[in-house]
Order: structure tokens, then sequence, then C-alpha cells
DNA sequence: TTTGAAGTAACAAAAATAGTTACAGTCGTT
DNA sequence: AACGACTGTAACTATTTTTGTTACTTCAAA
């Protein structure tokens, strides 16, 4: 696969919309962020509809509408991001069945199934490290700000 | 991305070749190894090509052709196979660059930059913990044998 | 010199992601 | 009650990546 940029895309969203909080904003639009992102207004608003089903952040509807985040961002991790973009494992098995004869074909999938459970654990215990908070810290302490 | 099952094939070919040279044969042939994934030989033979750069298996020209492994299965981790592949990181940053103007825009990309080399990491150290002769051996004792 | 397979280029097919357009639903404001 | 601004989605196109296929050249043993 192409390496997915959608955690990216999301946690530079989140991101952004802390920043905004911060400085007093009660609600952040879609366009807003796609500005910063330089991306389609639905692009934004289709990862904010994940995030927003997994309980990241809030949408407020009709007039005066937008989102505002659910948690303090020291309480959002990169991993939680991920877990509500419904992330797909690192590795995947065979696209097609392998032969049904050959006792490797038949015995590959169970044994390289736990390995790759094993690196996902690893992934997400390594996002999980990383809050909102950090990113926004991070991401404006690289002008020395 | 879509997930990726590259892995997934070079190893179920490593895999088919060290049974077959435990069962006494000197080479092993493209055709043969796509008989057992269930895919066009060339398939193999792109990944092998790539596995051969890396030093984990040699190939024998002309006729009486074929590939042998250039270590013992013990010897050849995950890792080495995946490295072998040039296998691409597990997040990406964005496709386009965002907004110069927005400082979260500007400051994002490094502050995930260290995240995301820590995950590759840690996918790395996980992919190094199983071996060949690991995967072969779990592979042949699914059925019991 | 014949032969079987590696090596590789070129291209088609399939799948995933990103980008775009369009429009219905929602709800303060006027 | 109508308006306006923005969410929420569907539908479609474009782009990128991976996989599959055909075809051809190179190589070295028999």
């Amino acid at each position: 696969m192409g390496a997915n940029s959608r955690l990216t895309i999301a946690t530079h969203a989140l991101a952004w919309m802390a920043l905004n909080e911060r400085s007093g904003a009660e609600l952040t639009t879609s366009e807003q962020i796609a500005g910063s992102v330089k991306t389609n207004p639905v692009v934004i608003r289709r990862l904010m509809s994940e995030m927003g089903k997994a309980g990241l952040i809030s949408s407020q509807r009709g007039a005066n509408a937008g989102w505002r985040l659910a948690k303090a961002p020291e309480a959002i991790s990169l991993r939680d991001i991920n877990d509500a973009l419904g992330a797909e494992a690192a590795f995947a098995m065979h696209r097609n069945e392998p032969s049904a004869i050959c006792p490797v074909a038949r015995g590959i999938r169970p044994a390289l199934a736990p390995v790759y459970a094993r690196v996902d654990d690893a992934v997400s215990r390594e996002l999980a490290a990383t809050s909102l908070a950090d990113v926004l810290r991070d991401t404006l302490g690289v002008d020395g700000a």
C-alpha cells in the first residue's frame, strides 16, 4: 500500500483545532482546516466524521456550526486517532488464496498471523506514547516559539 | 495504501525454498514457488531479484537454473526480508505541501517525523524477532506434523 | 547449439486514496 | 417563516500503488 497519510492529515486537523480553541475559539470549520492542510473541505469532513464517531470530537450543526474537541489534547493520543480512522494492519496476507495442496501454502497464514498481530500491537503502543498536546507543542516549538 | 502483502509472498517463497532444500533439492525455480503461491512466476522473480540484491538468496543461471538460500533459515529474519523489499514507512506525510503560512502546517511534519521513525523502529524490532526457521516450523506445525 | 530458467521491460488490471461536485439536513439569526 | 452557513454524505473522477501478464534478452550447462 502506499503508505497512508490519513493519520497525518487527521492529526494536523486536530492540532489546528486545539490551537484554535486555545486562542479562544469555540468552534472550528472544515474550511478553516482545509486551508491549513491545503486540501478539499470534504476530505477533512470525512476524517472528522470518523473521529466524531470515535468520540474524539463533537460537531454542532445548523447556523454557527463546526467542531470542538471532546477531550483535552493531553487525553487524545495518536493511537486514538489512528484507531478512529479504522487503520488497517501494516502487513496483509495473500490477496488471493494460495494453493490448497501445498503444506507451506496452507500453513503460512496461521504462522504469520501472530507475528503481524505483534507488529500491530507495537505500532499501537508507539502511537499511544504521543498525545495531541505533545504534537502541538513540538509543532509550535519548531520555530523556537 | 492498501496493506501490503509483499512481505507475506516473499516469506512464503523463502519458506518454500527452505523446505525444498531440506528435502534435498539444490535449486528452486520461480515456477515451483508460483505454483504454491498461485501467482505469476514474474511476480515471484521480481521479489526474488530484490532479495538477491540484499544477499538473502543467490541465483544460478543457464541450464539447471534456480535459486538457493544464501544463509541458513535461522539466520534470516522477517526484518531482513522486509528490508530487502525496500518497505516504505507505515505512515506517510501529506501527499501535497500544506500551507506555508500556517504555523501548524509548517511545524507538523518535523513534529511527526520522530514519532513515525519510532513506529518504524518498533516494526523492525518486532519483525527481527521471528526467523524464517520459526515461520517454517509454525507453518508445518499447523497440521500437527 | 539447444534448452530451461533468470532477468527485465512494458503494459494492463485492480484496489486504495485523494480530490471534486452536488445536494440534503440542521438550526441560530433576521 | 425564510435565509445563510456549515455539517453530513453520496457519487464520481483522478492519481497512485500493487499485482498480473506478455514478451523478449541473457546465461550457462548438457
